[in-house]
DNA sequence: TTGTAAGCGTTATCAC
DNA sequence: GTGATAACGCTTACAA
């Protein structure tokens, strides 16, 4: 079992390490134990810090183990133990700000916990979302966090997790007809502030473009915003309320089409900053200008919001917070078996308006 | 082993379904073995389409499963194979462009092929790198695709992989003392060509930001962009060209400095969007006109590099494919036991030049 | 304090 | 075709 690692000092300097030849056999608590003259179960305990077990025993045990490159195996302790110590987290899209920095905060969390993470992706797709559920439940997590996609109308998926053993907790985007533990933004006070800021800054035809309404995340920032403009008295046509939208394109279609009205609006509120940007496009396209005709708030505090002219107007979520928090429950609540009530597994992370040049009027 | 799902129609038209007790065991294929008459070997072929199995059972058998619930256990059947269809990436940050690209690319291929992702982020920290490291080879992953930390100087832990039978695949950020297949952009090249096009457009005294040169993807585009240097006979003082730096805020204090002097840079280029974008704000605070005073060339694409005023010219690198590639490497050489010549090991990723308004000054 | 042995759920090998 | 059985590497009653 020798091991050939080759030095070949090449003419450019740089050194060349061949590993060629691998370790065919994993080195197991049986190899140490022979090695050591103890069992292997003894072995086990030490590696795991048991507390009955002599702590000279445990040190030798773990230098022994550094010294045959010893790794644990965790498919077989899972197996054993019926856990895997592993959460897995679907989301949209990874490259979204709010949710790279939701993974961030669950990475933390996780991290904290000794826990792996595995992260999966739904693209928008409910297949992709259904597919990423099934490859979750066999790698065996014990906790699912899930923003579902918008595509996402039926729950059957999700309660198939539970039925697997898994726990289920929603962030963000929720099925709200799923008993979870469920992680939310405040998502119609903020969109009422966010309204509110716009008519104080004496704008007056403003127009959404919401995401899809079935995803309750959307569909009370749009009630935030309908009430705002009701309790302000104000007359929005029907046709100023829109949803659906979740690309850019959509949003600058959206903004074509109502900006060249006999009417049209005075300011813009949408779902997110990319919706926002395409409106600021078209507005820029039309020679509109912003903020003096046309008021554009945003949503998520993307990277490129403050930096674009006129800096973007937008609402910080918090969105590592909230990650953070939704893993936090499992460790805290649902590992630790602590009974809950209802209120307790709704948990709110309050945002903050970042009001910004695109809709700022008055100073 | 009875089921309670309580249907409660509440006021708001909301249905809330309750699934509070979970199955207490997990279906498995002795479960089915039992309900059909059959063995627990046989039940196994079936649902892996073993050829010589009647496939009649076969569809029984997959009836049945998805009547109980069944679903296979990985940990089981990676503990008795050897190998867990499931590979590692390990990125220093997943909401940058360029790696969240690569990971949708090696997304795509695993779906592909049947296999999982555990995504993990190094946080550009070397410890992070060696403890992602531990989580994966402790997840008895098939094979590890890196790019490794701007941190990372040493390689014992990356050759530590292949000593648990675990292949490697490094990508983009490499350390080329370590053997293993490598999948990389045409940095001396890209940058070489991003050199002329500067120089092409009448700007002078460019100064360069680079990364950590010990790494061989900065280092090769600092190469690239002193040699197109040289070949064009102009004279850049060592002070223009400044390594190491990552950050938007570092980029910010390379700018101010370099900007005040007597003799300052006409133009910046630097290995990356957020530093470019830290010298076009400086510039801006200075009221230095880009590009007509000021050249500035970015890399990677990002998001807001289209977007802001004057749009940032940059380097596609063509990432998805790049990540794409880099998983198929191991699906095809790897998994199906090829031998490779060394040219083979390495794998380049041809990028595009995206001359855009920050550099250019004749159309 | 330490060891023995059973078992987690699957699949491969060998029988029939 | 189909079935019995052992083995993957670990943990944990239980025994000593």
């Amino acid at each position: 079992m020798h091991h050939k690692c080759l030095f070949n000092f090449l003419g450019s300097g740089t050194i060349h390490v061949e590993c060629g030849e691998m370790n065919p056999k994993r080195v197991t608590i049986y190899d140490l134990a022979r090695e050591l003259g103890i069992s292997a179960s003894y072995i086990s305990r030490a590696l795991n810090d048991h507390p009955t077990i002599n702590p000279k025993v445990i040190e030798s045990v773990k230098k022994k183990a550094q010294e045959l490159n010893y790794k644990h195996n965790s498919h077989a302790a899972n197996l054993r133990q019926g856990s895997s110590k592993t959460i897995g987290v679907i989301v949209p899209h990874i490259n979204q700000y709010f949710f790279s920095e939701a993974i961030s905060g669950i990475e933390e969390a996780c991290f904290e916990n000794n826990h792996s993470l595995i992260i999966c992706q739904s693209h928008e797709s409910f297949q992709h979302e259904c597919k990423a559920i099934d490859t979750l439940v066999h790698q065996n997590v014990d906790c699912i966090l899930i923003s579902v996609s918008a595509e996402t109308h039926s729950f059957a998926h999700l309660q198939n997790i539970r039925k697997h053993n898994i726990e289920l907790i929603q962030f963000d985007r929720c099925m709200e007809e799923v008993d979870s533990f469920k992680v939310l933004n405040d998502n119609q006070e903020i969109t009422y502030e966010v309204s509110k800021s716009l008519i104080e800054q004496g704008y007056r035809k403003i127009a959404f473009i919401g995401g899809p309404s079935h995803l309750s995340t959307f569909g009370l920032r749009k009630e935030g915003f309908i009430q705002a403009i009701k309790e302000h008295g104000l007359n929005i046509p029907a046709n100023f309320i829109v949803e659906n939208a979740l690309s850019r394109e959509e949003a600058i279609e959206v903004a074509r089409e109502l900006l060249v009205l006999n009417e049209p609006p005075d300011a813009f509120l949408s779902i997110s900053d990319h919706l926002s940007l395409g409106v600021l496009l078209v507005a820029e396209s039309m020679g509109i200008q912003v903020p003096a005709q046309l008021g554009i708030f945003g949503f998520a505090n993307e990277v490129f919001a403050p930096i674009i002219k006129p800096a973007l107007s937008s609402v910080d979520q918090r969105s590592k917070e909230l990650g953070k928090r939704a893993a936090q429950i499992y460790f805290e609540f649902i590992l630790k078996g602590k009974t809950t009530t209802p209120e307790e597994k709704r948990e709110i992370i309050v945002s903050k308006l970042l009001v910004r040049g695109s809709s700022k009027r008055f100073f």
